[in-house]
DNA sequence: GTTGAAACCTCAGATCC
DNA sequence: GGATCTGAGGTTTCAAC
């Protein structure tokens, strides 16, 4: 990880359909090295994927929300256990552990208040081992970078 | 938005390098036509980037963490200039204003400890119209989906 | 108005130095 | 890391449905 390197995965987070020529002429390389290094960041784990973001209120997401979780039992199989079980609830988009009072921090989208509200009662509040679902919907979005701080 | 856009942007969700001729083999066109359709997407708004998705523990940054910020005041301008504020700290990721006793909701990484420490004091807590700034560090990240859900 | 066929041109990827 | 080459893919033009 080199500062090519660097300036590499930064170019790469801010547009990921860069082509690997103008890549190669911001890093001030030829375009083969370019494209090796960029394979070695892709098998060394730097960079995991490449994803098109899309705007949920034009895809009919016009609900952003949070959920704080507690559960009764922080037995690792129950946590892993809930775990499983958001996995397979689409709308919930992350699932963060934390230390605290608060179990879980879940990230979800609905198409609106109808489905948040029945994703809440039929899957989360519902849930085995859940003790608290707190919830706050996202009034506006300032600021929504992907990834980490990366210069340049 | 018809049936082949859905799948386009579901596609592109998924694998945001993949080639125009195996996006039009996917969905059951050929290439001219699919780009036309990728443009379209992108200039109504629909597909608003693309990224590389980078490993944050592997580009160093071992800590990400949640912040719950309150304000004194919620007049808008207020309410706007705390954003300003967080926009120009590069390790504060997303910003989300929320409904309830919370105002902000804020996912940030630091590379270590003291330095999430350091942000939090000079950076949070300090800030103008702030009155309370509760964090919790992220143990583990059972799920990290992008975007929304786009069946198939 | 959208698709598809053909042409062109740029880029990705492999090989060798 | 750089130079060269070949095949594949991106992009435009235009005809057809």
């Amino acid at each position: 990880m080199d500062p090519i390197d660097r300036k590499l995965v930064g170019l790469l987070q801010a547009n990921g359909r860069i082509t690997n020529v103008e890549l190669a002429q911001r890093v001030g390389l030829t375009a083969p090295p370019c494209l090796r290094r960029v394979r070695a960041l892709e098998e060394r784990g730097f960079i995991t994927g490449y994803h098109a973001a899309l705007d949920p209120q034009a895809m009919g997401y016009s609900i952003t929300a949070f959920a704080m979780v507690s559960l009764r039992s922080q037995a690792e199989g129950d946590l892993a256990a809930f775990e499983r079980h958001v996995a397979g609830i689409p709308e919930v988009r992350e699932c963060h552990m934390l230390n605290g009072e608060i179990d879980f921090l879940l990230k979800l989208v609905a198409t609106d208040l109808a489905q948040f509200q029945s994703i809440l009662t039929a899957s989360l509040i519902t849930a085995p081992n859940v003790t608290s679902v707190k919830t706050s919907l996202t009034i506006r979005t300032s600021k929504n970078e992907p990834g980490v701080p990366v210069e340049e």
